[in-house]
DNA sequence: CAGTGAGCGAGCTTCCGCTTGACTT
């Protein structure tokens, strides 16, 4: 029996720390929230202040019980939750969920996982901050109530399953909103003037590009440029060198570990979190959700001595970062290795990418500035009065760019030399070549999920522990899917001015593709629509920062929480009844045209599953046809030729066994079907084209590894089937499936010993009647 | 995974933020 009980929130932490203390303490992890609002209903009494129902989560019943035993048995109950909102709130529903006596309970907060802090924390327990533990409830319940009444509305009014809410529903809205800026986006075009001088440096001839400040909006003006270049003298007119530094970039956040993992390993956030989830768990990292900027003295000491050792003490200056965006918590440290001096480590390669960012960002950041010298030389030309302008840049002292370099979205890295020779004012320059050439404008990126989590962050919505799960609800939900597109071709011109001759070129660029890209759906541009133009209040991109100063005045106890919450929902309430009463469904339907054999009309809309297109209307007689958009079809492109294309399936291929052979196109992809069995089409078979031959072929392989698939039938019981699952082998029975215990070898079971597993043992749920992840 | 789409209506879906394993047919 242990004296002190100390409940923390991760257990790989709870592991770490309990080294630090003596034997008198036991620590142990809660996981996280212990309790939230129940599931089942609003879980938030409106009509009596908005108090919450709080139960304890059903995933949690078991440690809940487990920590509340060990709490009855120790003498005092540290309650270590982070120092946050969350945290506080965590701490609160301990003490009820353990039935936690007042006298016999302590709130400890520490910032850094190091034994001083922990010391520290010990000699400084204090109460319950109830304030803070309100300021939690308003933001709950606010998300809770803006969750469950929205979604519900938009399963009436445009399709069931749909979900919205105060961070997802902001997403989607600038993925929607960037494509819209991408699509009116007019790429003028401008010609950019660059020339190529020689100039000597001892024996040798450097060349030595220089831009003109200007550009030409069209090629008439750059030919006659040109034209004067070629009887132009070229004289440097002024040549400024300026020192300049650069700084590096702070330690990593989850924010901005998720975007350079992005860019310099290609890694999606969801990918880079479950790897810096196990680097965290076998101790090599610090915690990966964080919003904090912060390193521990110790951390800072430890990459003192690790740069002095490597590169020597010029390149040491340590660094205190603090952090900038809005709403950050700080419970945490910055992400950083956990021992400075581990350079690399074990594991595969992924693992050791990741790692090996965060060690040099983490070094680089307490290295010194980088030492600069730029150079600007301007040239003058005798026949104009424009200016082509050379920049070289020299590093002086390459401090912490010896280590990293953050990358950026723009560009690929800049980094490195652009070394201009030695030069003169008055030298007269001897001109190469100038080129011309057509420049387009970029239209806005777009996003990639690193880049959304970045612009969310920016706007101060959704926390750390959040951006990843935001980022696949939203794909989940299909409002955006990530994608790769081909690019286009685009020509443009270059004019070359070269001895004396000025040559027209007309060159190919390709423009447009993307990887990994994030683009918005019919459903996810329909549901934006709809509720931005019901609940634009919500969909403000500073709802967030503005609740957020209102939890903060709760957390300060200047504002009541259940007030401010009934000042949000009143209005918000109103705008619900009225949408529900007062607005049709929507369904986005837009005419395309009318079937030339038939006369009827085909429209596109968003129905129960989906986009699709309809030929005719609903009347007393007549029944519409429906066809699903294929992938990579949408709304606002299809045409009336690839609607019609929709409407040839399904199609009777001919008879196999008395039975039709039937193609068509369902929810997963094309299919044949045939004695009401489905068979899928391969990626390479065309269902428009397919021939009977073919189809024959599909079902009987088909039928073979279905066969294959069982391993033992029984005469006494047709249904009853020990099948080879992916899982392993199985029994089946009228679609309940039974595991086979570790004892028995599948093959020999006898009919009566899969009757008895039977009886004794709970079916496995099928996937029929799980719930869809 | 399961192969649909009038309308009828029951019964289902849903939020954000803390944290990790469980366990699949």
């Amino acid at each position: 029996m242990t004296k002190n009980l100390v409940i923390v929130e991760s257990p790989a932490k709870a592991k770490t720390i309990e080294g630090f203390l003596g034997k008198e303490y036991q620590v142990k992890s809660c996981f996280g929230h212990v309790m939230d609002l129940s599931k089942k209903d609003l879980g938030v009494d409106i009509d009596h202040g908005f108090v919450p129902r709080y139960i304890i989560s059903p995933d949690k019943k078991k440690i809940v019980s487990e920590l509340k035993k060990l709490a009855g048995e120790a003498e005092i109950v540290w309650l270590a939750s982070d120092e946050d909102r969350e945290g506080e709130a965590i701490a609160a529903h301990l003490m009820e969920a353990l039935t936690i006596q007042e006298s016999k309970s302590r709130r400890i907060v520490f910032h850094e996982i190091t034994k001083p802090a922990i010391l520290e924390a010990i000699e400084h327990p204090r109460g319950i901050d109830r304030d803070l533990v309100n300021a939690q409830q308003a933001r709950r319940v606010l998300d809770r109530l803006v969750g469950f009444e929205l979604s519900p509305l938009l399963w009436k009014k445009i399709k069931p399953a749909l979900s919205a809410g105060r961070v997802q529903s902001v997403a989607v809205r600038l993925i929607v909103e960037r494509e819209e800026e991408i699509r009116n986006f007019k790429s003028a075009s401008s010609f950019r003037v660059v020339g190529t001088f020689i100039v000597k440096n001892g024996k040798q001839l450097v060349p030595v590009e220089a831009e003109l400040t200007r550009r030409f909006t069209t090629q008439e003006e750059a030919v006659a440029f040109l034209e004067k270049c070629s009887e132009a003298d070229f004289l440097v007119e002024e040549i400024e060198t300026k020192p300049a530094k650069k700084s590096p970039a702070p330690p990593f956040t989850t924010s901005t570990l998720q975007q350079e993992a992005s860019r310099k390993l290609g890694f999606s956030v969801a990918n880079t979190m479950r790897i810096a989830q196990d680097l965290y768990e076998s101790g090599k990292i610090t915690y990966m959700r964080t919003d904090s900027l912060n390193l521990s003295n110790l951390a800072i000491g430890m990459a003192k001595q690790e740069i002095t050792g490597l590169f020597g003490a010029d390149y040491v200056k340590t660094r205190k970062y603090t952090t900038k965006s809005k709403g950050a918590q700080e419970a945490h440290e910055a992400i950083r290795p956990t021992y400075m001096n581990v350079r690399s480590i074990d594991g595969d390669k992924s693992h050791k990418r990741l790692y090996d960012l965060i060690w040099k960002r983490t070094i680089a950041s307490q290295m010194a500035d980088a030492l600069l010298e730029k150079t600007t030389v301007t040239i003058g030309i005798s026949t104009s009065q424009e200016k082509f302008i050379a920049k070289g840049e020299l590093i002086r002292f390459d401090g912490f760019l010896k280590l990293y370099l953050e990358s950026s979205d723009e560009e690929p890295n800049n980094g490195g030399e652009k070394i201009l020779p030695p030069m003169k004012k008055n030298d007269p320059l001897e001109m190469e070549q100038v080129d011309a050439q057509q420049k387009y404008a970029q239209p806005p990126p777009r996003y990639t999920e690193a880049m959304l989590v970045k612009k969310l962050e920016e706007l101060g919505i959704g926390r750390p522990s959040t951006y990843a799960p935001t980022i696949s609800t939203i794909q989940r939900r299909e409002y955006v899917v990530k994608e790769d597109r081909q690019g286009t071709i685009r020509n443009f011109l270059v004019f070359t001015l070269k001895d004396g001759n000025i040559i027209r070129q007309e060159k190919t660029e390709k423009i447009g593709s993307e990887k990994a890209k994030l683009f918005p759906t019919d459903i996810g541009i329909l549901v934006n629509q709809f509720l931005l133009e019901h609940f634009q209040n919500i969909m403000d991109y500073n709802f967030t920062a503005t609740v957020e100063e209102q939890f903060d005045e709760i957390a300060e106890g200047k504002l009541v929480w259940n007030a401010m919450i009934q000042e949000f929902y009143g209005p918000f309430h109103s705008r619900i009844v009225q949408t529900l009463e007062g607005t049709r469904k929507v369904s986005g339907e837009k005419l395309l045209g009318t079937d030339p054999t038939t006369g009827l009309n085909v429209f596109v809309k968003i129905g129960r599953y989906g986009p699709m297109v309809q030929m005719g209307e609903a009347d007393m007689e007549n029944k519409p046809r429906f066809a699903a958009l294929k992938k990579g079809q949408s709304m606002e492109s299809i045409t009336l030729d690839e609607a019609l294309e929709l409407f040839k399936l399904p199609r009777v291929l001919g008879v196999l066994d008395q039975a039709e052979v039937t193609v068509a196109t369902g929810r997963f992809g094309p299919y044949i079907r045939h004695q009401s069995h489905f068979y899928s089409l391969m990626r390479s078979d065309d269902p428009l084209t397919i021939t009977m031959e073919r189809a024959i072929e599909i079902i009987t392989e088909k039928k073979k590894m279905d066969q294959e698939k069982i391993i033992r039938e029984f005469k006494e019981e047709k249904e009853l089937k020990i099948l080879n699952g992916k899982y392993g082998p199985y029994i089946s029975y009228n679609k309940l499936n039974f595991k086979i215990p570790k004892n028995k070898v599948a093959e020999e079971l006898t009919f009566e010993e899969c009757k008895k597993i039977m009886t004794e043992s709970k079916p496995t749920k099928s996937s029929k009647s799980r719930k869809s992840k």
